[in-house]
This record gives structure tokens, sequence and C-alpha cells, in this order.
RNA sequence: GUCCCGUUCGUCUAGAGGCCUAGGACACCGGGUUUUCAUCCCGGCAACAGGGGUUCGACUCCCCUACGGGAUGCCA
């Protein structure tokens, strides 16, 4: 078997796009699985619209998700000559030619054919003319005119398309610039890729790039092209439907892993397991089981995925992931003494580390705002809190069976509901009815704290 | 218009002629975990785009229609 080669070719034109992400995952994981190569190509052609910031952005995302390519980068802005040399085999053999067909005369050929109900396509009028190079003249592909080109696709079988339904595309502009079709096959050449996966947008290209692969003498590729990643409105995704940019995921606070788990299960699945990890894709997935149909991106399948993947992290690697967070809303996790105890409660308060760092504000930071809704709810009275305030400031071993015998007795001494006790003091701490166990909330809070949050609340309500 | 790709619960999907009274997961709804939020557990709701064939039998095979997407660029 021979060795497997696979690429990421991204434009950088943006910031990594999440489904690009996922197409670099599919070739990463399926070299990975062949013990083959991955490597990535920046295809930095369009000078217009191609920058080194997004080139720089581009790289570092997929590096630190994880999806470093087994070689450097190479960019197609620094390998004119090659595809000149290209270009000028292609010349020689035959199988391109010198056109000199102006921009306003296609849109007129092209107006005319559809006028007249045929597919507007170059019609070859340039191709025997033996036209000589000029400063107006683009190098066209000489296109066989029958027959037909099979596309043999790993995930759908194969593709048959006409050779007459196919025009002579232009390899090389008048400015003597190579174009996007060129470029693409001799880099997968040249960079020895035997497998192309890539979005279905690119199906038909693909007997076109064929076209120009068999004019160069080179081998056949193996593709694989994955269906669509859709917004919720089912059109591809795109910055009009959704966050698009794989750093607004992470910058929300979701893991690495949960966001590589949630676009792996995006046309693919295995079993009836939901949560993957790299390993267990490398070891699992299988190009062949990849669905044909598009798949919308659903933000609420990486929340699941991403409380899975938070719930299986250490309680180390936990805090670690969670400092940034914590550190942005200027919180500093050393400041509580019990915060091991304190994270491990709070772990589960949210999908997200953003979400989780803001819930623990009120361990941290004073309390300058309560929920009115839960005030007007559950304290009608402030005598329970005066009366628990006593109670428990005469507690001297505060733990969490302790306070909490104290909590359940006035309860039932009282013959009190359980939340016309616990919330008052919820809110005291907390400014809302959320928290973990009244016991250990308080026992986190500790004695000091707890008894003046109450006296805060008393005299806010006065 | 033409060519190409596609179409199973709201969403991601299982299903390769009988195993399907179509399975799982997320979401949602209801219940439980000595009655907060969350976690966790249990239960419920919910789909084969439509029409023709082929077959003893079709979600599965063929054809047509509808709908969605892509291509039809001196963009990638």
């Amino acid at each position: 078997m021979k060795a497997i080669v696979t690429r990421f070719a991204p434009s950088p034109t943006g910031t990594l796009h999440i489904g690009g992400v996922r197409t670099a995952l599919f070739n990463y994981v399926y070299a990975k699985q062949n013990n083959g190569k991955f490597l990535i190509r920046i295809e930095d052609t369009d000078t217009e619209r191609s920058t080194k910031e997004y080139e720089k952005n581009i790289l570092d995302n997929l590096t630190s998700i994880g999806l470093e390519p087994d070689e450097d980068p190479i960019n197609q802005s620094e390998r004119n000559e090659i595809y000149l040399k290209a270009a000028e085999k292609i010349l020689q053999s035959g199988n391109a030619y010198w056109c000199d067909c102006s921009q306003e005369e296609l849109e007129e050929m092209r107006k005319a054919q559809t006028a007249t109900g045929k597919k507007p396509m170059y019609d070859g009028r340039s191709r025997n003319l033996g036209l000589e190079r000029s400063d107006k003249t683009v190098l066209r592909l000489a296109t066989p005119e029958n027959g037909e080109i099979i596309v043999k696709d790993l995930i759908r079988g194969e593709i048959i398309f006409n050779n007459n339904e196919l025009d002579d595309l232009i390899l090389l502009r008048s400015d003597g610039s190579p174009t996007y079709h060129l470029c693409n096959v001799v880099d997968d050449y040249e960079q020895k890729v035997t497998t192309v996966i890539r979005g279905e947008d690119h199906i038909s290209n693909t007997p076109r790039q064929i076209h120009i692969q068999n004019a160069l003498g080179y081998p056949e590729l193996e593709y694989a092209h994955l269906p669509l990643v859709l917004g919720t409105d089912k059109k591809r995704l795109s910055k009009r439907n959704a966050a698009t940019s794989l750093e607004e995921y992470r910058e929300k606070g979701y893991l690495d892993s949960a966001i590589l788990n949630t676009l792996a299960r995006l046309g693919w699945s295995q079993g009836e397991n939901d949560v993957f990890y790299m390993n267990d894709l490398i070891k699992e997935f299988n190009i062949k089981d990849v669905q044909k149909a598009g798949a919308i991106f659903d933000i609420t399948k990486l929340d699941w995925l991403n409380s899975q993947h938070l719930a299986n992290l250490s309680l180390e690697s936990f805090k670690e992931q969670l400092q940034p967070f914590l550190q942005a809303l200027e919180i500093n996790i050393e400041d509580h003494e019990k915060s091991d105890q304190l994270i491990e409660a709070m772990r589960t308060s949210d999908n997200t580390f953003s979400g989780i760092a803001k819930s623990l504000i009120p361990y941290y930071k004073d309390i300058n705002e309560y929920d009115e809704k839960a005030i007007e709810k559950f304290i009608s009275d402030k005598s329970i809190l005066e009366e628990l305030k006593v109670l428990l400031n005469g507690l001297d071993d505060w733990n969490q069976d302790n306070i909490d015998n104290i909590l359940k007795n006035y309860q039932s001494e009282k013959g009190l509901s359980v939340p016309a006790v616990n919330q008052p003091i919820r809110i005291s701490l907390t400014g809302s009815t959320k928290s973990p166990g009244l016991g250990l909330t308080l026992f986190l809070f500790g004695k000091n704290k707890s008894l003046e949050r109450i006296s805060n609340l008393l005299s806010y309500l006065s």
C-alpha cells in the first residue's frame, strides 16, 4: 500500500473557518490512520484578497487545535516558476493554445448562448488559430471534445462527466499569472499528494483538474468530497448565519477537543457513540462512512459535547484551562481558600468556561445586585433571615454537616418549607437562587463572609 | 437554461430487500435524585420529500417530479 498524503489548502482571505477546520480534520485523521502525511498549502494566488495576517491566523489556529502539518506549509505565491514551467509543458505537448478573446467578446458569446438555451461556455473559437503569445492572450487548456471523465469519489462512488460539458479553461491569465486550477494540480503533484479531501463545492472542478493532470502526465489522485457544513437556514455556513471563526468558539470557552468532536460528527458517525477524541477518530473514522448530504451546525450539540468533555477533565486540567477566563474577570483562583472544592462544586454550572467563570463571580467578588424577582418570591418575612443569622453565628464548628443540621432543624421547628429557609440564604450569598447544596455553599463562603452577606441583604431590604 | 451532487424525527445520525410496530444522541416536555440552578437517572414527543415501477416483500434497487446545494469566472 502506498503512503497516503493529504493536504488542506486554504486561501488566506479570512480567519480560520469552522468548516475549514472540519476539512482539515478529516484530512488529518485520514492521513494519520494510514500512517501517512498531512500537509498544508496556502493558496494565496489571489493577491487582492489574501493577507499575511489571515495566513498567520489560519496556521496558528490549526497548529494549536492539534492539526499540525507534517511538513512546513508552502505558499503558492512563491512558486510561480513551477506553474509557468508546467504551463509551458502543456503548451509544448499541444494540449494548450493561446486565445485572444476579450472579456467583452466572451460576455457577448455567453449571452448569445444563454439566449438560445445553450449552456454558456467557451466555444473554443481560438483553438485552431495558431495564435502567438501577446499581452492580450490567455493560455487555455485544449480539453478533449469527446468521451467522458469518471471521478472516483471515496464518498460518492463514480461521478461521470461528459467532456463536451467542459470548456477550455484558462491556465495562464493575460498578465501571465497562473490560475487556481493549474496551481492546484501542479502542487498536489509536487507535494506528492495522494488523496484530495475537500468540500463538495469542488466536485465540478474535479474533471477539469483531471484533464490538467492528464495533460501533464500526472498520476491519478484519490478524491473524497465532503458534504458542506450548513447554517440553521440550511445555507452554507457563513458569517451571516452563525459564528464561523474558530477563535470565536475558543473565546467562548469551548474545548478544542469538543469542537473537533462536534465537527467530526457532522457528516460522520460510528455506532451509538457521540463522544470522540482525536485518538478515537484515528481509530474509528472511515471516510467511506461519511454522509453525502450537507449537515447543519447545531450549537446545542456543541454545548452538550463540551459539557461531556469538560466532565472528563481532571480537576487540575480543568482549573488550568479555566484560568484565562477567570483572569478576564480579574479573578485569581487562589484568592479563595478552598478553591479546589469550590471549582469541583461549580464545574457543572455551565457548559462553557466563560459561563462557569461568570457563575464563580459571587464567590470571589462582592455582590452588587440581587435578583429582585427571587427576593419578591422567597423573602416575605425578614425574621427568617435574622433568626438564621443568629443561629449560624452561634455555630463554632463551621462544617457542612453542622450547617445543614442547623438549617434542617430550624426548618422543621418552624414548620417551614425548605425553599422558604434556603432561598433567602442563597440570595444573600450569591444574589440569586442558584448555588450548590446550601450546606456546602455556606461552608465554602466561610462563617464570616456568610454572616456578612446575610447582614448585607438584611440592610438592603430595609 | 444546462451539467453535477443531494433529500430518514426540529437537529446530528443508524439503516447496504424481510431483523423496522424505523434505532441512538442533542434539543424539547414530564418525573425522580430527602423539593435552588446545574449534573445524574427514568419516561415521553417526533422522521423514511411525493409519485410510479421491480419484487412474495422496499427506508433500502430503477425511473419521474418537487425541493435544496454546487458549477457554468482572466475567484479560490
